[in-house]
DNA sequence: CATATAAATGAATGGTATTAGTTTATATTT
DNA sequence: AAATATAAACTAATACCATTCATTTATATG
């Protein structure tokens, strides 16, 4: 049932996000992979569906990891201090997993309902924070739209080198923090408008 | 001095912007450019510095149009109204040129003193918005780059389908406008309109 | 009209992903 | 223990891609 078993799915997307995290996900070519494995590109068909299916198992594990990540990071705390951590916890894995992360933003083909499942994940849990605040429906998905662009968008830029100063980026990102949740109260007592 | 003036710069960024906002900036290959073009791939050469020169090229006029577009938005307005503008119109730039805009965000493997120039015009623009309100140098330091990371934020995320529902987006992206601003008069040592 | 110039080309190289068919090591069965 | 089935890994080949080099060729200039 299983002859010549030297590699595996495992291994493969292992590899493949340690390169990713080091020169980036456009670095992750089958020729390198498979050098780097010790193996023939085309023997790395027989457990990925090429290189958009390993692109796909990389957002997998990524998401996978952004949600314990930000589980792990909410578990115990409510209000404020659970969207602070949220925040933190965000950046600090794009900082650590720069590779891993951009892999999360892969966006297939065709419709990919395993995909899906965990960004509904990660969204749930981060409605689930924010129903703290006394927020009707809609302004519950405005808040978390806007929570997923603040973070997505600085973990990016700082990535990209957009800011130029790196000292004070940290100070920065925790006065956005503070700008975002001040925001989120402000408008959960004003129930309209 | 020029024998065979069949092609010319302008026209090459013009086909490869035009061909990146259809399909994305991934699409522009130099195979494909030639063939709009109606030449060799190797005649591009004369004009362009292969393919990172094509991308950089593009980053130029992406960033030269948008820092029009967002100085337009902001001539004769000031405070609220001009932070607002901005908002709406990079976020309708973004709409209109994807690929453009994807352009944008090329970074040269060197540091690039074009590029950096124009990063620096439109930042000069912003600081010079926010400069209605009275923040201290970090807190503008720290504004600018809120909204920088929240305008790349939501209009990427739009742009990869990360926001399910197709309808309330405009109303999201007022609502976090909202919370931005109002952010920005509580930071403020006095108020500013 | 001759010549210099630079644009456009064809040919070739090396990289990439991918497919097809073949070999081969292992697990299972006899 | 030997035979066989199975799937992993391979070789070979194809079709793209960017890029370089040497050559051709059209045009502007002397």
């Amino acid at each position: 049932m299983s002859p010549r078993i030297g590699l595996n799915l495992q291994m493969i997307v292992q590899t493949a996000i340690a390169i990713a995290d080091e020169h980036g996900v456009q670095a992750v070519t089958l020729a390198v992979l498979a050098q780097q494995l010790k193996v023939r590109s085309p023997s790395l068909y027989n457990h990925i569906d090429g290189l958009p299916g390993l692109r796909r198992e990389m957002a997998l594990a990524g998401l996978h990891q952004l949600k314990e990540t930000v589980m792990i990071a909410a578990v115990g705390r409510a209000g404020d201090m659970a969207i602070r951590e949220i925040f933190r916890a965000y950046l600090n894995f794009v900082r650590k997993h720069p590779g891993l992360y951009e892999a999360t933003l892969y966006v297939p083909e065709q419709p990919d309902e395993q995909l899906e499942q965990l960004h509904q994940n990660i969204l749930d849990l981060v409605i689930q924070v924010l129903s703290a605040y006394h927020l009707t429906d809609e302004q519950l998905i405005h808040a978390t739209r806007g929570l997923r662009s603040v973070l997505h968008g600085f973990s990016s830029l700082e990535r990209s080198n957009g800011f130029a100063l790196k000292e004070d980026v940290d100070e920065s990102f925790e006065w956005i923090l503070n700008v975002y949740v001040q925001g989120l109260k402000a408008m959960g007592t004003t129930t309209g408008a």
